[in-house]
RNA sequence: GGAGGGGUGGCCGAGCGGUCAAAGGCAACAGACUGUAAAUCUGUCGACGUACGUCUACGAAGGUUCGAAUCCUUCCCCCUCCA
């Protein structure tokens, strides 16, 4: 696959930039892409009201699609949330009501919709407008055993079980359910309905998901005589092997309520070193040639290419008014030791300050701590500051006198800063 | 349906009548060193109280006991083998 040389935009974008990890046909595919406009999809789970950056590289495999002048479809798994994945070991997880799944997906939509230009829903806007699909339009309506006996026949066990995430779970000896095993076949069958619905020819996702990708276009030929692509890019994580996007705050999240534009910015400017060139090109659309210089840079300067990276792609997720909002922010705050205005803020009435709130109560109303224990062990463990200053005393009484302009910052460690804002 | 083995804190995993808020590891947070990096070292890591303490917690509900994560009963769930 590295010594191919593609001829079109999209596969030579993607594979530039580090998006490839397989694909079923690179040059049929890459002979489609150069005769016109190829309509691609991939799936997003919609049991969350949001996504977070462990989707942003298919998201932005959508983009970079669109980019080069192809359509793309995000397909949200309506139907198949609906049955409830029964992997989670403890209890089985919620069923969510359709009414859910509908918010679900609006408010997954809102970031999206910047990374990716949306038409109308219907699809009927322009050749290059992205839409969204619910599979739960076609999976709601299937009847088991037609189901069975035109799709289920294509499928035979022993190839089912030779796919890795069969074939581990197996090997493990970890139990299977038969509705996981039919996960497989699902995504199979969507692929070939948005190919009869769409004109859909290209379905990209996870390295994991592979196998689903591939039944997909075997099933296509077999029932519906189209030849049809997957595309997997590679699980990404970080330098040090970890996963990406865990912090305090939990996941890194897409939608601005869960996770601020700042909090995003601040994500990605404390990444490692290591990551910061492959994280630019997939994380940015800056042209390659500049993120060659950036990742060039040696020494305390890469941190130079980390304020780019950050920048850049809160850009894309928030909006570029954010993004510089909370690159201010950021410089106000650590290079200056300035109070930056987009840190995460609570508000206390001036009233509740008269008699002074302690310190460590203080931190955890701010969200600096989860618990007050938690907010007593910081100070007690010298992380903790007012005002820039140390606290000291986790008793410390904090009033109004504490404020300049009606405004008290504090620090939990070097990197975490709230404001108390007095109404 | 029968026989056996399990369910412990965010995860993995020890404990098997008091000394258990529960070893150890991972993750996480803070400190030191740095560059808002990594690695390393140190500390912290259920809630509430300044603290001796109180409460909640070892699948669920009862019980035995001065005392239970540990024993008994019932129930739920998981695994293995047999039918």
């Amino acid at each position: 696959m590295t010594s191919f040389q593609p001829r079109s935009d999209f596969l030579r974008v993607i594979i530039e930039r580090g998006y490839l990890h397989q694909c079923t046909d690179l040059e049929a595919l890459d002979k489609r892409l150069t005769s016109g406009v190829v309509t691609a999809y991939n799936g997003f789970d919609a049991t969350g009201d949001s996504l977070h950056i462990g989707h942003l590289v298919p998201i932005m495999m959508l983009r970079w699609l669109q980019k080069t002048g192809h359509r793309p479809i995000a397909l949200m798994g309506g139907g198949t949330t609906k049955v409830g994945d029964p992997s989670g070991k403890d209890e089985t997880r919620k069923m969510l009501s359709d009414a859910d799944i509908a918010a679900n997906i609006a408010s997954i939509k809102r970031p999206f919709a910047k990374l990716v230009n949306f038409g109308a829903d219907d699809g009927k806007g322009g050749p290059t407008d992205a839409f969204m699909v619910n599979n739960a339009d076609w999976l709601d309506e299937l009847k088991y055993i037609p189901f069975l006996r035109d799709v289920g026949k294509h499928f035979t066990i022993n190839r089912m079980l030779t796919f890795d995430s069969v074939k581990l779970r197996l090997e493990r000896e970890q139990p299977l359910t038969f509705l996981e095993f039919n996960y497989m076949i699902l995504q199979a069958y969507d692929f070939v309905e948005l190919a009869r619905r769409h004109n859909c020819s290209l379905q990209m996702g996870g390295s994991d998901q592979w196998g689903n990708i591939v039944s997909g276009v075997d099933l296509g030929r077999r029932v519906a005589n189209v030849d049809l692509f997957g595309l997997t890019c590679p699980l990404i994580t970080t330098a040090s092997g970890a996963k990406m996007g865990k912090t305090v705050a939990g996941a890194v999240w897409l939608n601005p309520d869960r996770f601020s534009p700042y909090q995003y910015y601040q994500f990605w400017r404390n990444t490692e070193d290591a990551d910061v060139g492959r994280f630019l090109k997939l994380f940015t659309d800056l042209p390659l040639a500049e993120i060659a210089k950036l990742e060039a840079l040696q020494g305390a300067e890469i941190n130079e290419a980390k304020k780019v990276l950050a920048l850049e792609a809160t850009a894309l997720c928030h909006g570029r008014e954010a993004a510089d909002d909370a690159a201010e922010t950021a410089r106000k705050t650590f290079e200056e030791g300035v109070t930056g205005d987009a840190l995460p803020t609570v508000e206390i009435a001036r009233g509740e300050l008269e008699g002074g709130i302690a310190a460590f109560a203080l931190f955890a109303r701010a969200g600096l701590a989860a618990s007050n224990g938690e907010a007593r062990r910081l100070i007690k463990g010298g992380g903790a500051r007012l005002n820039d200053t140390a606290v000291s005393d986790e008793a410390q009484k904090v009033t109004a006198a504490d404020a300049t302009d009606g405004v008290i910052k504090l620090s939990a460690g070097k990197k975490r800063h709230a404001l108390v804002k007095l109404v």
